[in-house]
Order: structure tokens, then sequence, then C-alpha cells
DNA sequence: TTAAATGTTGCCATATACGGCATTAAGGTT
DNA sequence: AACCTTAATGCCGTATATGGCAACATTTAA
């Protein structure tokens, strides 16, 4: 799978586990620990950024998720 | 948890799995899709950077596990 | 219409992930 | 001893993730 389609995958399932729990963005970012803006919770849902393990991770936290709820299950080549 | 305790057990994760298919670090580098340094795996195994979504994406891939298998459980604060 | 809420995008600065190479060290083998 | 394999680490560039703010578009509500 391209990186585009990790990212954008990616960023899709947590849109909807966000809105699922009838979270804003803005909700979202401020739930988050330490400093997070509402861009990089845009950039990442849209696939547009590469999110780091430790940021996926706390956005698991603020969307009270485990961090396998995040990522994809596809390992296809 | 610690940024520093999710890097530090997200790399054991990966750790465990290489050695149980019985790879080396280079093996698993040159498994790796794209360009990929056996400095890199052993900074992600042993938690010392913060590996993207991709990078653990294409390791997955070369561990042929899922990624699910690569990031660590717990979502405690 | 005006205003507020929501999300996207552009820009900038800083921190850092990654590619890459060389060095170092530890363990095993001869 | 010398040699090989394996992994860790230091250093250097480049690319990019993130924090942060402002501007913009869209939608909804007043």
């Amino acid at each position: 799978m391209e990186k585009s389609e990790v990212l954008r995958l990616t960023g899709k399932k947590i849109l909807k586990i966000r809105e699922q729990k009838g979270f804003t963005q803005l909700d979202l970012a401020a739930r988050i620990q330490g400093d997070f803006d509402t861009t990089n919770v845009s950039r990442i849902e849209s696939g547009r950024t590469n999110p780091t393990i430790y940021t996926l991770y706390r956005i698991a936290e603020a969307l009270e998720v485990s961090l396998a709820d995040l990522v994809i299950n596809e390992v296809k080549d």
C-alpha cells in the first residue's frame, strides 16, 4: 500500500471515531495531553501528515480507544 | 503514560517479533520497502526515536504481522 | 444580514524522523 | 591473537511532524 493510502485510511479511522464520540476537532485537541492544535487534528484526519506513534497514542487516549483501533488492519503489499 | 515509555514498549514489541521470526536487524531493514537503514531499526527498537505510522506500517509488512501487533495495548493515563 | 461554530489551508519556526555512513563494542568462531 | 556478525551510537543532511496563528469557506443559528 502506498504511503498516501496508509495516511488517508488512518485519518479516516480517527475521524470516524471522533464523530462517533460526538467530539469536534476542537474538543479532541483540548482533550489531548500536552499541546495539540486543531490544525494538526485536521491534517492527520485528512491524511496530509504522517503522525508519529506517540501522537497516535495521545489521540487514542483522548478518544478513549486502544491504539489498535486507530491503525489500519491490512498489511498487503 | 510518558512518551519515552510508549516508545520503549513499542520498540520492545518489534524486537520480540523480529527475533521470533529469526531476523537480524539487517534482515529486517533489507525486507522493508523503500530505503531503510539498520540504524533506524536499532533506534526504533531501543525506543530512541518516535516512528511515524507509515514507518511502522512498513515494518509490519516486513515482519508479516498486522500493525495492531506492533502497537501497545494500554491506553492508561 | 450578522454572528458563531466548524473545519481547511497557508505560512512560519522548532524539533525531530529518517537516510546514510563510520565507529565502537560485544559475542562467537577459527 | 585475528576475524566475523550483530547491534549501538555519533554525526551529518534533508525532509517533515508539530505548535501556533491567521485567513478563509461553509454551515447553522440568531
